[in-house]
DNA sequence: CAATAAACTTAGACAAGGCTAAAAATACAC
DNA sequence: GTGTATTTTTAGCCTTGTCTAAGTTTATTG
């Protein structure tokens, strides 16, 4: 039973706003996620449930199957992988593959991914920090946690940015905070939430509550 | 001008049938080369034309324009830079990648097959000998001749095969002759146009008259 | 040069995806 | 609990790409 592109971008879309496919979700987020309209989206979840990649009643919102949570999987799998791809080999900037891989996660070949994986040497995060998924859709999520929800003077690496968006990936670059920088929050202003860091021990940064939100660290 | 999926397969068709977009080329030949019925086809063309990537009069052939041809080989040349990347890098073997480059080279980005073409080193050729053309459209074919078309005792370095299909290469994989190889024709069978062949000066092969029409060499 | 034959195009239908406008169901508020 | 607001679905239409069946046009050939 094979989904059209359509069909697996709304499958990944329900995954991603379910919480990793585990809670309801409503038409209205769908729509919004995938820029389309409600009546696209009603459209389109009778044609999932119907294909058991969903359980949807009219009016009742939707939740995804465990065969649809593996399909959706299998597209995040596809997806991550060639981001790697891109930035390890293709010497592509962290904000220029979303597009991209958008695209190449829908390619259908199994021998393809298998030897994409094996190619980049069986990664296990894209240039994100996002989990990628094995073949059988297992994945280990490190604990992580939003620089906005930590008290002042904890410190941890960043591991992961919550938001892929062109603009806030080059704001990152311009900054200088990337993946693996060790970060401690040496101040934080009560009126707006911005806070002030400390990066690699060696220098300050002042970052928006906006940016805190999105940018991801393990504590030490 | 952006050309769908459908109407990058319709032109290439078109520039394959027209001998590298000289000739005109009937409704039929397309219809064919897609496994399509010509009323399709006749649909196609109109919005083809539309778009100036050909000139169509109906019942009158079609003729691809410079656009078209231009719009060709950079489907092309997607299509065999993919397909050198699955073979050198993915070691996929040279009958499994059509398939999945017919899917690749559909993926929009300028950026991505300028990459992909650095990565591989600017190859000039496809895994079957196919010429790749540069980002201009321009490319350079070897003199080549099908073995089936040369006298006895003629002798050259076999360069390309004219049928991907995999049944095809994996019978040249069976019998070992590989692009690369010496061959010289050692006789010809006048019923049936076989051929029995020395191969790189150390050992004898017989084909059919079906496979030598496929075999390219360029002569020493 | 007429009469088939072959090639090609049009007509009408269908499936996938999408949209707008209108109706129906559910949620919220008083 | 009744009434309005919000959410969701349905109805009807559109575009792309496909098909079959039925015309047209061009080719062939006696
Ligand atoms: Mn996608
Ligand atoms: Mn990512
Ligand atoms: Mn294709
Ligand atoms: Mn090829």
């Amino acid at each position: 039973m094979d989904l059209s592109f359509a069909e697996e971008n709304y499958l990944k879309a329900i995954y991603h706003l379910s919480q990793d496919g585990t809670t309801t979700v409503s038409t209205n987020g769908i729509a919004e996620m995938l820029n389309t309209k409600a009546a696209s989206v009603s459209d389109m979840l009778k044609k999932l449930g119907q294909k058991s990649v969903i359980d949807y009643q009219r009016y009742q919102g939707v939740r995804i199957t465990e065969s649809g949570r593996k399909a959706a999987l299998m597209v995040i799998r596809k997806h991550r992988l060639w981001e790697v791809f891109l930035v390890e080999k293709l010497k592509f900037n962290w904000d220029e593959v979303h597009e991209v891989a958008e695209q190449l996660e829908h390619i259908k070949s199994p021998l393809l991914i298998k030897r994409l994986d094996e190619f980049l040497g069986y990664p296990k995060v894209d240039p994100h920090g996002d989990p990628i998924p094995d073949e059988h859709g297992e994945f280990v999520t490190k604990p992580r946690v939003a620089l906005s929800e930590l008290p002042v003077h904890s410190a941890g690496t960043m591991v992961a940015v919550d938001d892929s968006s062109p603009v806030f990936l080059q704001y990152l670059d311009k900054v200088g905070l990337n993946i693996g920088a060790k970060v401690e929050i040496t101040e934080r202003i009560e009126f707006d939430g911005s806070l002030e860091l400390r990066i690699d021990d060696e220098r300050q940064l002042f970052i928006s509550e906006q940016v805190a939100v999105n940018v991801m660290i393990t504590e030490l």
